[in-house]
DNA sequence: TTGATTCCCACATAATCCCATGATATATAA
DNA sequence: TTATATATCATGGGATTATGTGGGAATCAA
């Protein structure tokens, strides 16, 4: 399945409304099992994870997964009803708009200080909506932690390795 | 798989177009599990790596590789999300076109001082984009290492003693 | 009625498609 | 061999389409 990638900040106009950039929405097309290219993708909305300042969107195949995770926990075990709970309670389902748009509620804009820009970034599986100024901060917070571990080449030399493998 | 090699110096037209070479392309539609004699390649375009004054073409065999290295670290756990973050934000998939050649965003260009000419450098399974200056200094430095240290044997004999290895 | 939401249209710019050219090969025929 | 076709490649330009964005009319809810 083709991945979320690149970032790109778009703006937030009077009424809420934003674009999806144009290559997260293939994807979306892609992920969702009811589209055709008369219609407009659906994707889901999860806003609900604490200590994180963004919104996080997934194709309807990506979240499927995850649901399935859930799933497979035993039924009314304690994990499993948290999970429940916070994955679906604090998640929407939203379809794109014949322009590509959807429209993120104030109630939504709020919660991670969204106000008239907001940028989309690739996660792979998912891609995040954060408040430009708040994703700034989070990359230079990767980025340190990475520097003062000298953790950057250990990753990239990962990569390089496992390439080598085959 | 067949690897990239060589070097090509190629224009950078006004609209940000730039051929990639022939013998790449080549490589790009091996490694495109959806191509047929009738479509384009694509590639991945990795553009986030600190300290490095180029961007670097991966064909999409070798970028699924790293991608599923990634997939199969737990979900949410904190060593994918900062992971899928590097390499999924600083990149982007794009698709020759009929002419084999691709766009390369101002965005990217500013980022690695690339104007009217760009340099492509085979380096196996990836390839490298640079301004050409960068990457004659880039040549200077690395040969001065070398002879400064008389290093050049001791590369090539590590090259016999990683085949054991694997 | 008064907000908010949804649908529809407008528009500037950027990206893409399509066609053309000259250069360099590679193949074919006399 | 020489001359002539054929293909591929790097590059350029014009026309067309897509994308991000704004705004108005219609619909709905309280």
């Amino acid at each position: 399945m083709r991945r979320f990638r690149g970032e790109a900040e778009n703006k937030v106009d009077s009424k809420g409304r934003i674009s999806i950039p144009a290559p997260f929405r293939r994807i979306l097309e892609e992920g969702d099992p009811d589209w055709s290219s008369a219609l407009n993708p659906n994707l889901v909305i999860v806003y609900g994870r604490k200590n994180r300042k963004c919104l996080e969107g997934y194709s309807l195949k990506s979240i499927e997964i995850v649901d399935n995770l859930i799933s497979n926990l035993p039924r009314y075990s304690n994990e499993r009803e948290i999970l429940e709970r916070l994955l679906n309670s604090q998640s929407a389902q939203v379809q794109l708009d014949e322009n590509g748009r959807i429209i993120l509620p104030l109630k939504l804009r709020k919660l991670v200080d969204i106000e008239s820009t907001a940028m989309f970034v690739g996660m792979g599986e998912k891609f995040q909506i954060w408040h430009p100024d708040n994703y700034i901060n989070d990359m230079n917070l990767i980025e340190k932690k990475l520097s003062e571990n000298n953790l950057e080449e250990d990753l990239y030399g990962l990569l390089d390795s496992n390439q080598n493998s085959k």
